[in-house]
DNA sequence: CGGGACATTGAACCTAGTCAACGTCGGTGG
DNA sequence: CCACCGACGTTGACTAGGTTCAATGTCCCG
């Protein structure tokens, strides 16, 4: 096979000794001594797989995974942290970030073999499984004639999966293109000064993210999240412009899409201004509803607090009064639906 | 000159003595009994100019002046009411609703001559009038290339005047086409079920209105009405759908246009959700000191206060309390801003 | 099965809405 | 030109709905 690593590790020793073992296991290895050096080589001549240590000089692990995961073409690349602590909240924020795996220093031979093996076999069955989920997409994309090229760049794009509660894109960063949500559930949130959190918008399979952003080159406005693992296409935005100028359907088609998305919107802001708590909440469970498409889901108060623009504890009291009167049914954070004619004709 | 005049009145006298006279005078007459017939005669040859009655079977003249107005080849035919009452209410809602001139019956030969010629005077020097103003969209629109094609559809059509108050579309009415303001102000308001208003954007000169329910296909999600005088020009659907299958710098604009108002539909959004009253309050006239360019603006504290989303009496008191505070100076329904800004700094 | 995160409930407080009365402005008709 | 009317704006008193703070209960993951 001779696919080749990239190790990113500060101290000499450890760097020298895995090196080693991967070459006698028949990788092609290159090597770094710092977080930026990393960076540059990998963008330089991409990898199979990285090899990173967290605690660098210049830049460390998590600013790489962030620099990488800016570009498409090492968006995808499996990413193993090297570290020395095993303390829970550094797992999981490298897990959070994208990372795929972690090794515990010391690690042995094989474990360090087994560890690269594994995830580079794991990433072929996932490209495997990619293309059908892609494949799919045939049917829904390709109906209208143009949009066959948008459906190709779809497919030849690799996916990327994202764990759950991890940050696919934050507010004011720059946007780098537009997500097509292919499973999972994604929300967009944006932030008060003090805190609180409204959301913005809440997205299943087949649903785009970061439309508005990407094409009208600005920041992002909001910070997507996702609510459960996820998996993400990402459609450059320099090929999304070059497929606006050559197939005006395409150009339709989002222009359907922003136009929908303002209505609901405008929707939303008289709720927001005008509707009691109730039905808020009530307008709130059914938008869940709708596009869960079934009639119990699972989510957090405080995820219904941003929906709704209300206080936690009120969803809470809210939730226990609709259950007193029957129209829902629940059970610690899963919500089930019971009467969906009285919620939807709820009183302000 | 030999213009088409097209009388629609119920009372066989008067409309007889109506076409003779008008005859006498050179015009070119047609007639109806009702204002059903009065439309469909008024499709099938579109008349320079239209008298008609109020009070009539089958459909009344405010019937018929709203459904001259859904077509745009009939929209800006000159319109005078003919009306035995001279009451006010009725006259208002005519006006209103677009119509030009009112003839209180009886009225005689020259007050009907008079009218009839000074209408198609005016007619005429408006239409010169809106050349003028179109020019200005030279510069503006013909920057882009395809654009260009856009810009020659406007000037081609004519624009039509609204009088303050005057509505320009109503929520739930199906999209006719996209309007370019070119002078005057506009508001479109979104109406909760207990009648409660909230505007959902304020529009002057050379904004659009109306892009997402035309560009969706779908009905108006809310209400157009004219803030004072104002000068619009529709371009209608087809032309424009023709327009974005062409050109697709076009369609590219109009995505921008969206785009960006999906990223301030959701600013209002986070406002409306945690904002404090004097806050709202704030930001609502930051915005209306922004389009209209000035530090002074006169507007009514309904409007305000459907801005804001909040009540008229409160918006009293808040502006009051920023007066005292040295924020603003107020006199009657005029508002002046005095530090900027301390109002963009006001804290929550 | 223990601990921490999440959910629920209670009580006090406070903001902004409602109702009502009064003041002010501008336009219309005598 | 003035007086009047109606629409619009202001102010006060009261109230309801929802937030906040705090304590307690429950679920779920390791």
């Amino acid at each position: 096979m001779n696919e080749k690593v990239l190790i990113i590790e500060d101290n000499d020793d450890i760097r020298e000794n895995v090196i080693e073992i991967l070459e006698l296991a028949g990788y092609t290895v290159s090597s770094a001594k710092n977080g930026k050096e990393g960076v540059e080589l990998a963008f330089k001549d991409v990898p199979a797989i990285i090899l990173c240590d967290i605690m660098m000089p210049e830049l460390d692990g998590y600013g790489v995974l962030y620099l990488l995961s800016k570009r498409p073409e090492t968006i995808a690349i499996p990413f193993i942290f090297l570290t020395a602590k095993a303390e829970h909240f550094d797992r999981r924020k490298g897990m959070e970030m994208g990372a795929d795996d972690y090794l515990t220093k010391p690690f042995d031979d094989m474990e360090l073999l087994g560890a690269i093996e594994s995830r580079l076999k794991k990433k072929e069955g996932q490209q495997a499984f990619y293309s059908k989920s892609l494949d799919r997409l045939d049917t829904l994309v390709a109906k209208r004639d143009g949009l066959a090229a948008l459906h190709k760049i779809i497919v030849e794009r690799k996916a990327r999966p994202f764990k759950k509660n991890q940050v696919i894109y934050y507010e004011g960063d720059k946007g780098t293109g537009l997500y097509l949500l292919l499973s999972g559930k994604v929300k967009t949130i944006k932030l008060a000064e003090d805190g609180r959190e409204l959301m913005t918008g809440i997205y299943a399979a087949d649903d785009y993210l970061g439309i508005n952003s990407t094409l009208s080159n600005e920041e992002y406005t909001d910070t997507a999240t996702a609510l459960e693992d996820c998996l993400l296409c990402l459609i450059p935005k320099e090929q999304l412009e070059q497929l606006l100028n050559l197939y005006p359907e395409v150009a339709r088609e989002f222009i359907k899409l922003l136009a929908n998305d303002i209505r609901e919107k405008e929707e939303q802001l008289l709720q927001m201004a005008y509707h009691s708590v109730r039905k808020k909440m009530a307008e709130a469970l059914l938008r869940l509803q709708r596009q869960s498409e079934m009639d119990a889901f699972k989510i957090a108060r405080e995820d219904l607090a941003a929906m709704a623009a209300i206080a936690t504890e009120t969803v809470s009291r809210t939730l226990s009064d609709f259950k007193e009167e029957g129209l829902i049914d629940k059970k610690g954070s899963t919500i089930t639906i019971l009467d969906l004619a009285r919620l939807t004709k709820m009183k302000n």
